[in-house]
DNA sequence: TCCGGAAATTAGACAAAGTCCAGATTGCTG
DNA sequence: CAGCAATCTGGACTTTGTCTAATTTCCGGA
């Protein structure tokens, strides 16, 4: 599966979320790569070119991704929060040394 | 075991810390409530009667805890870090509903 | 096409957690 | 007591994130 900005029209329409310019775009910022982002990554990342969103939108937009189950919260690093753009029920486990963030799936662990 | 103040300097001791008054009475406020605590929390509860430790001193010596494997650091809520007393390995439970944080022994999690 | 309202976006002021620094205090040790 | 290192302090500062009021965009109906 490709992670194109037009896909990224039908992931949002599919969580419920009107697609505009910017959403798309900080989806895609999230999806196309996947990693766990903080919002200031998320703000540079779409802010390349020309600032084209703004911080309040970034972090709304984050918000509502949360909300409706696009994307999950990592807190990992005292200082930020992250978003992850993998929702499937996973653990994380945090390196401290490397600073790596490992998934694991949830099946693999019993308590 | 009792969580007095006199305990507090053995324990510190134990540590390789050297228990100067602030220190023993930030000990004291993190081993007699065996709860998870805030910075901003260990603050108000050192200072309650007359104010007698620095925001400074506080956070200094919370990591200095931290590096001598005095407590943990638990993040869990997004904007703020934690401390537990507990320092013997187990996870953590949260209930985003109800905000309680759960231990669970690291013996009872198999991946 | 034009209008009006709802949804979305924006800049910038603000708040809270945490860091940093330069100076003052404390407590040895000789 | 003098000197020195460790500790503590207030306060300025940084960073992450929130809030608000004003503007812009979008869309359906006349």
């Amino acid at each position: 599966m490709h992670y194109t900005r037009d896909n990224m029209v039908g992931l949002l329409r599919g969580h419920d979320i009107n697609p505009t310019h910017q959403r798309i775009e900080i989806a895609h910022a999230l999806f196309s790569r996947q990693e766990h982002l903080s919002a200031d990554q998320v703000m540079s990342i779409v802010n390349t070119r020309h600032s084209e969103t703004s911080k309040a939108t970034v972090y709304n937009t984050l918000k509502l991704f949360l909300e409706k189950g696009l994307v999950r919260e990592v807190i990992v690093d005292p200082s930020k929060v992250f978003f992850d753009p993998n929702t499937s029920p996973h653990h994380h486990i945090y390196e401290v040394d490397s600073g790596k963030l490992i998934d694991i799936d949830a099946e693999h662990v019993h308590i």
